[in-house]
DNA sequence: GTAGGGTTAG
């Protein structure tokens, strides 16, 4: 319900209740404190000396109920030798009898006797007729009947009496006879304020376009009754509010009406102007939405900083700094303060792209680290926004400290938000301890963890090799009644996935079902991921056909992993299905699914396929990338067509502009060695020097082992103090070629320096080579 | 204001 109306609806609850008891003036004076104004001729002046017409005349009705003293009656109303009384008399008169019962007896004396039959006289009696009826049980028939009575007399209704009906009516669901009331009514009594209320009572039972055209009328440039600002609450609360009923009407039609509106100087409220901006933001059209707001600025409409945020907002997504900025100043040009939003806003696009410091910058500037005028008190959100800005950059600790701010500053606690924010951040730099740390000082405050601080922990232990520490977490935390969602099984399932533990992967998924949760795209995503890259693809296509009974659909990279994973175990006929249902569902093959088919043609020898790919890959307007040629080059190496792929390689970056990349040297490096021809894989290092491209690990393996099949002792020396110079760490294939090579031309000394060189991190080396395997180096060395 | 997945060449 909207809030005009909800008062005018209290104001005459309240004059129901005084009204019977009330004198007349008290309740002309709430009258006036109504919403709508009061449709009568002015009331004649008061007569001092004698009592008045009205007293008069309630005195001998209420002396004799049953049995008037017409003659008097005659007398004082209808006088032969003066001017009848004006018709408010008999408004007054009517409304202070008892009961409909007798207001209607009244009102049928006033009809047989009144001299003069179409004055106002009887329409203002009866009106009062309709007020008695109104305050009964049962008042919309009761009033149906009086209208349907007054309307076969032809007796014209007075603006109160249709007021009245439409509004009555309209609370009894009885559109139709509101709109006969409408319709009834004098076309020059069909008020602005009358048609507001018909028009609620249109959008209240959905009947829009009815509404919208009885608007429409009202909208004319020169309409007799054009809309007030009611109007305009009545309609954009109409339309733009969550739980409407009828016909949806799409945001260029309220902009449209907006637009009208405004031509009468009515414009939306902040909240329905911010609910407008929202919407036409949220369908992609924040082009309009910034027109639809300077239009009404430019109007004079009253703008406040909501609706500035929500533009804002949208903005910010779209990365338009240049309008934000350009919005911002003209809000402070127009005098629009900028409230704790507007700043949070600010604040949370600058952490998104990283300018973690121009963001505690503006944090400063609000809490009056530059005294320009304005004062805003950052709040929860604010910090939390922070918070995970600076723990999205690392910079954890920082986070921390701001916690303490918070802590200082009164009405402002971390909340379940803010230690999620923490514990991620805490994760995302390898520090599970701490974030564990994190997560009990958490439930030592009273905070309470919810589902997010559940995933952040259990993705944090799976993305660093804890799967099992995982599971226990989320074991322990279901046993406290915390239940996990679709992410929490996405973290796990692909984790398990990840260390080839395909059965504990489906466990899962079957858990998941078990326990009420219902997957969605991204779970089953995941498990047809992981189920190809195992070559498990009757599981991936049965996962499929579970997804697709489920309503998802595959997109384009769930289309590409499958096309992978039937390439690699040789179903091409599945693979081609899939292609068949991607054009069925309109999803164009795109890069990636050319060189996954490109990849699998040239491995099987099937070059003139593989070119062809190519070529219509081109056409398609798709570019051959790095990944293309690599490819390709791989395949023809795996051949044993090492000038083809030479070839390949030399046209890649000249012809193509296609720049080659370390794995592309490496695929070559490696075949070279693999072939003996290790000058001209020494060539292609040097050639890497030249363009910059650095090596890496592989590299590096790969040229150890074609110099040991040589025996190039000192090339090996050189190329080990490259790979100190690169930074570049051994693994276990670098130090197992070198100790088995090393030790048996007893140049062990040699092999401990450069050893001695990766022992600054212990931890480092530990993930690199495994406690394992540095045993075993150390048992070699030794 | 906070959480999840997947692709192609080594």
């Amino acid at each position: 319900m909207s809030a005009a109306l909800t008062v005018s609806s209290k104001q005459s609850k309240l004059l129901r209740f005084l009204r019977p008891q009330t004198p007349p003036n008290l309740s002309s004076l709430l009258r006036y404190l109504s919403a709508e104004p009061d449709h009568h001729p002015p009331a004649p002046p008061p007569q001092n000396d004698s009592p008045s017409v009205v007293t008069l005349v309630i005195e001998l009705l209420q002396t004799s109920d049953n049995d008037w003293n017409e003659d008097k009656l005659h007398q004082l109303l209808f006088p032969t030798t003066s001017p009848p009384p004006p018709p408010h008399n008999l408004l007054q008169i009517t409304r202070l009898l008892g009961s409909t019962a007798k207001a209607l007896k009244f009102f049928n004396w006033v009809q047989a006797n009144s001299p003069c039959q179409d004055s106002p006289l009887l329409s203002f009696t009866l009106e009062a007729v309709f007020e008695h009826a109104s305050r009964e049980p049962n008042s919309h028939n009761k009033l149906l009947d009086l209208f349907k009575t007054s309307k076969s007399h032809k007796i014209p209704l007075s603006v109160n009496a249709a007021t009245l009906l439409i509004r009555c009516f309209g609370r009894s669901q009885m559109v139709d006879e509101s709109f006969l009331v409408y319709n009834e009514l004098c076309p020059s009594r069909r008020l602005t304020h009358i048609r507001n209320i018909l028009i609620d009572v249109l959008f209240r039972k959905g009947r829009v376009d009815d509404a919208l055209h009885l608007l429409d009328e009202m909208l004319q440039p020169n309409a007799e009754f054009p809309p007030n600002s009611n109007t305009g609450h009545i309609v954009f609360s109409a339309l733009l509010k969550r739980d409407k009923v009828g016909r949806a009407v799409d945001e260029e039609e309220i902009v449209r009406l907006v637009s009208k509106f405004a031509e009468h100087e009515v414009f939306p409220n902040s909240i329905w102007l911010t609910q407008l901006i929202s919407r036409l933001c949220r369908s992609g059209r924040t082009g309009r939405a910034w027109d639809v707001l300077h239009g009404l600025m430019k109007l004079g409409g009253v703008m406040e900083a909501a609706s500035c945020n929500a533009l804002l907002t949208a903005l910010g997504r779209a990365r338009e700094f240049k309008r934000m900025n350009t919005l911002l100043a003209e809000m402070k040009e127009m005098d629009i303060q900028p409230n704790v939003v507007t700043f949070g806003i600010l604040i949370n696009h600058l952490c998104k792209f990283r300018r973690v410091d121009e963001a505690l910058e503006v944090f400063e500037k609000m809490n009056g680290g530059e005294s320009n005028g304005f004062l805003v008190e950052p709040d929860v959100i604010t910090y939390n926004t922070l918070i995970d800005g600076l723990c999205k950059v690392g910079r954890q600790e920082e986070g921390l400290g701001l916690v303490e701010r918070m802590r200082s500053q009164p009405r402002c606690m971390p909340n379940t938000v803010t230690y999620n924010c923490l514990i991620d951040g805490y994760c995302k730099a390898s520090m599970i301890e701490a974030a564990r740390e994190l997560f009990d000082q958490m439930n030592k405050d009273g905070v309470p963890p919810n589902v997010i601080t559940l995933n952040t922990l259990v993705d944090g232990m799976c993305k660093h090799g804890r799967i099992n520490g995982a599971v226990e977490f989320f074991n322990e935390m279901q046993g406290k009644g915390l239940k996990g969602n679709a992410v929490t099984y996405t973290a796990l399932i692909n984790a398990f996935c990840n260390v080839n533990n395909i059965e504990k992967a489906m466990e899962l998924f079957d858990e998941m079902l078990e326990a009420g949760c219902s997957p969605d795209a991204i779970v089953y995503y995941t498990l047809i991921s992981g189920l190809s890259q195992a070559g498990k693809l009757d599981r991936a296509s049965f996962v499929l056909s579970k997804m697709k009974e489920a309503g998802f659909s595959p997109d384009i990279v769930s289309f590409n992993v499958l096309i992978n994973g039937f390439c690699r175990t040789n179903k091409l006929d599945k693979a081609y299905e899939m292609l068949k249902e991607m054009e069925n569902a309109g999803i164009k093959p795109d890069g990636v699914t050319y060189n996954t088919l490109i990849s699998h043609f040239s491995k099987t020898g099937d070059f003139s396929t593989a070119h062809r790919l190519m070529k219509k890959m081109v056409k398609e307007g798709l570019v051959p990338t790095v990944v293309t040629y690599g490819a390709l080059i791989h395949a023809y190496c795996l051949n044993g067509n090492l000038d083809e792929a030479m070839k390949i390689f030399r046209d890649m970056s000249s012809t193509s502009k296609v720049p080659p990349n370390t794995v592309i040297y490496n695929i070559l490096i490696n075949s070279l060695c693999r072939k003996n021809q290790v000058d001209l894989a020494l060539s292609l290092m040097d050639d890497m020097k030249v363009k910059g491209v650095k090596p890496n690990t592989n590299t590096f393996n790969a040229m150890f082992k074609g110099l040991q099949e040589k025996n190039w002792l000192s090339k090996a020396f050189e190329l080990m103090d490259r790979m100190t110079e690169h930074a570049c760490n051994p693994d276990y294939i670098t130090m197992e070629i070198l100790t088995e090579w090393l030790s048996a031309v007893g140049e062990t000394a040699k092999l401990k320096s450069f050893v001695q060189g990766y022992e600054v991190s212990a931890s480092a080396e530990h993930r690199l080579w495994g406690n394992g395997r540095k045993q075993r180096l150390l048992q070699l060395l030794h």
